[in-house]
DNA sequence: CATGAATGAGTCTTCATTCAT
DNA sequence: TATGAATGAAGACTCATTCAT
């Protein structure tokens, strides 16, 4: 039944080869870094021919930048969706601290990918201007916390500063977590930072 | 008179050599990216030939790893000593922060030499395992935290937690404005962010 | 009537695809030179996808050589015709400089492609021995010399020498002036050359 | 005594190399072809490194044209040297023409090199527009011509089109020859086309 | 016959490192 | 010590050719 059309079939197979390759992107940079991950190995993690990965990005660099974007739209609509059944914005915003360390825990290759490698070029940020990975995550953490002020949950802070502390704070932390091989307890950490946050953001007199 | 002592003149020559050497690393890699810096730039950058880089250091990784260490411990040094004036700790705390920003507003070169260019390579962390060129600065930072807290100035909290907290979101916002070529007033995020971090840390009912 | 038989309409196909795939080779080569051309160019200009012209051609020398000739053979029988009827030997050989020219002039790309393009493979000569391009238009030439020397037109030379000279100083001429494109006024050039090499066959004494 | 100057023996040293590398270019290229020539070749035949090739040339393009320019430029100083002692310009004029195909014959792989592959790139025409290797041929050319013209020993022809009628033959009969690798005898056919070329620019009634 | 996705050998170029001077 | 010419391994990318559909 699925197979029985051939456009389907051959767009699928199309698809998964490109797919093939994106994951080949991700995992081999988790594992090698950025600048040591050559055309080759991604070619031989996909299970394609170097030149086959011409036929789906212009260049190495574009593959990056796909990768990246692609990967970080992924996990934020994840995200998304998970705190999507949360009442309050803070309760939304709490979750949203957890579950991006709770996905980022669960795949940890992807920590290494956007914590640690994500930062590697400069090059990107001078020869792609439009190329700002986290401005979805941040732009989406500030709405939070607009409407959790909007909801007097929190006291009334500026909203950039603070998605810069929460976004820095992850951030950071993953990076070590994943550079130090995942060697001290993510959760405790987590919930201890998480705490603070909160504390920080409530109203006197509050709890 | 001057030159009557050939040994003292080659030491100082080869000190006032190795010294220049480093100084070109910091400066080229700010210029140019850590990428797109090779040995001949910082060799022309310092004044010296390409062989002559070899004479010290053994490889261009070791030459990258002890430019960012010197650099990162000669700044912890400057901060230390600015803040050792201060009375209490949570004020010394509290300037580290201030000073941190300041030094590197000063020196936006080395914003992205540090903060956007030092995590470039996961290959250093398993080259060489003892490369941990924030572990410094966060020790100190939690030597601050934990005083402070001795002092009864701020609550009860984890002091690893707050030291990840204070340098991750130092780490972020200098990162992002280095990347974004200092468009964004620092002085006015620090100054948001820092109320927040201390109002988090505050004791209840207090100030 | 029209599609009853498939055998016919099959080779009918082919020969208009081969053909395509003739003029594709030469309109593409015009336009960006030998080296720039590739299969996939050609495909797409002739309409066809990449592998179709494998259907036709054994490989891409051999599909340039036979375009070489192919032209190179229609385009000496179109000046034959023309030249037919012409009284004396001499007046076709002036003819067939000016037709040469002429139609040379009237379609720059056969210029590019056979006076520019045409020489830049020694290996052809090596690869396929046969593969004598100008050998066609050289013997006609020589044929014409005799022609012209038995009907006492012109004076005792050597067929050969001449017919280097004649074909010589057009492929160059026509090379330069495809070159430089189309800059200098080719028919003033011609006159002037066609001058000199009249004078310098005619007997003494003539005219 | 040739070598007791450190800054001597040096620049003889690079020079040479520079030198093999050039001669490994026209030498390399003259057996195997323009297009197949590459830069391993080059590098092998002039005894060095691939890298070093790039010490001396910018790109393989460059290389390419500086071995054309230099070696046209080599060739015209040696023949007009060669015939400087003529008296008449008539004689230097035909001396021009002895003399040139005669260093041709001596090196056949510069005829290979200069005849056949130097009209391989419209490339070059494009990219380096004051890339005109035949410029001085013809201009030197040309100035005999009008030399001779002004001595009174050939009728008024246009110079210009002289130059291309002698230039285009000899290198047209050149390229054939080096092509059919040397098969005919050039010296009888230079003879033959020598004298009809004479002849047709003698002055009636003349000889 | 026709397609065009896939292949992978081949090529230019860069650059960390060495070593003769 | 200091030099910088020389090295050659490595890597991004191209493209003629094949083959499953």
């Amino acid at each position: 039944m699925a197979y029985n059309n051939d456009s389907d079939k051959v767009k699928e197979k199309k698809k998964s080869k490109r797919e093939a390759i994106m994951n080949a992107v991700i995992m081999t940079v988790a594992q090698k870094g950025f600048h040591k991950t050559n055309i080759s190995d991604i070619a031989r993690a996909a299970n394609v021919a170097d030149g086959t990965v011409y036929l789906y990005f212009k260049s190495k660099d574009e593959m990056f930048i796909k990768a990246f974007e692609e990967l970080a739209t992924k996990k934020l609509k994840t995200i998304k969706q998970l705190i999507d059944t949360k009442q309050s914005a803070l309760e939304r915003l709490s979750s949203f601290f957890d579950y991006h360390i709770e996905i980022i825990t669960e795949n940890p290759y992807i920590a290494r990918f956007i914590g640690v490698e994500i930062r590697q070029s400069p090059d990107f940020y001078e020869k792609y201007p439009s190329y700002q990975p986290f401005k979805e995550y941040i732009s989406y953490l500030q709405q939070l916390i607009e409407e959790a002020k909007a909801e007097g949950d929190i006291r009334d802070v500026d909203a950039e500063a603070v998605s810069y502390i929460i976004f820095g704070t992850m951030d950071f932390i993953l990076a070590e977590w994943a550079m130090k091989n995942q060697e001290f307890p993510l959760e405790d950490m987590k919930n201890k930072i998480s705490d603070i946050l909160q504390f920080g953001l409530m109203k006197r007199g509050e709890k």
